[in-house]
DNA sequence: TGTACATCAGTGAACGCGCGTTCACTGATGTAC
DNA sequence: TGTACATCAGTGAACGCGCGTTCACTGATGTAC
């Protein structure tokens, strides 16, 4: 076979990846050695440099490894979103974005836990994630005609990605058990508040493009 | 004077307790190291064992120190909540809370970055803010009677402070540049899907105490 | 008040440990002929 | 197909560094008389 040495060192490799969040999770950053993640892997402590320069590179990679995974479960997800009434098509975006989120709870933990660290490859990446929800969700509301009647979109994208990761944290965290009866509430609440949002008169709002009041 | 040592060895803490937040806040917690902190503080770096027994009790102490001036803000602001409409009420709490997290933005960068810290100081002391403004939140809930007509009131709870902390987050991370109109938005949001959630007519639940279906 | 002694916060120097990193080497896999 | 050579993933051993931790010591502060 041409290839079976390739394919055994990218198998090494993935096994690395795994065992760094394997490490990562079970240690937590301050924890994470290459010692252990080769322990880990199953392999000698110095073929960690076979596969990587440095500790920074593998967790990059294993960054984008975690990142990847998410960004595909969301898309998905969401693919499948089917219409319906207002509701039925909110309460389906949070049900997809909470899943996709905690189907793996290990990699939902590392993933909370990690997502801030900034200077980090993995808060940098990972902030990524909720950045990139965040657009979705303003092209979404813009989709559905709501940016000529609410102020801010990035305001309600704010919030909205606020009570997904608040969702996700309550499931992993187990303080939420029914995760059914948390998404009829968000769906109601937030269809309610954006409806209320659209309806309520507002202090006169410049027309786009036109000059401040300063 | 017969407390001037004492006094002076209780400053000296003090200084190693600060040095430790802003080593953290500059560097990390893996770039966290008894020197870092004993140059921030302007010791030599055995001095650190003076005062510490190790770097988790060191941690511990400055976890208190934050997570105590994080509740005594929020104390502080929510004894001035004068009364007015919900709108009103719920705006004020939401200022409140969003302007206790990020009075201090290095002491709010730090929070929100090890709230979850599983298994360390940081994340230990600080879950138990956040868990103790939902117990406060499920408290304010009851008063205003929404236990008799919301499903779960935790639920919500878990819903407002995920909004919060998103609100901070954004002014944090500067993605947010008017606070006073987020504040509005949330409160508006919010009270519309209470009282959606108030008036929504539900499967019959059965009454505290009675069994359920199954 | 003055003196002799006790206390103790802070320090310089030293130590061992675990870590990241390097390197010469091995032996299995791949390739040229 | 067989042989001789090249490649290279993986390894054991060694190294230096920075870190946590200890300890004998200093000198300023406090106390007893």
């Amino acid at each position: 076979m041409a290839t079976s040495r390739k394919a055994a060192k990218a198998r090494t490799r993935q096994k690395l990846l795994d065992a760094t969040l394997k490490v990562l999770h079970r240690d937590g950053r301050s924890g994470l050695t290459t010692g252990r993640i080769a322990e880990a892997a199953g392999v000698a402590q110095p073929t960690f440099y076979v596969h990587f320069s440095d500790m920074d590179d593998a967790l990059t990679e294993a960054a984008d490894l975690v990142a990847q995974r998410m960004l595909e479960r969301l898309r998905d997800y969401r693919a499948n979103l089917s219409m319906g009434s207002p509701i039925e098509l909110v309460r389906a975006a949070f049900s997809a974005s909470v899943k996709a989120l905690v189907r793996d709870r290990k990699l939902a933990e590392l993933f909370l836990r990690h997502r801030r660290d900034a200077g980090t490859p993995l808060g940098e990446r990972w902030a990524q994630v909720t950045q990139r929800a965040r657009l979705d969700l303003v092209r979404d509301m813009e989709r559905w005609g709501l940016q000529t009647s609410l102020p801010d979109l990035n305001i309600y994208a704010e919030i909205l990605v606020g009570m997904t990761l608040a969702a996700a944290e309550g499931v992993v965290d187990k303080r939420i058990e029914d995760l059914d009866l948390m998404l009829d509430e968000l769906a109601h609440f937030t269809v309610a508040g954006l409806q209320a949002g659209v309806a309520r008169e507002r202090p006169a709002a410049p027309p786009m493009g036109a000059p401040g009041p300063d």
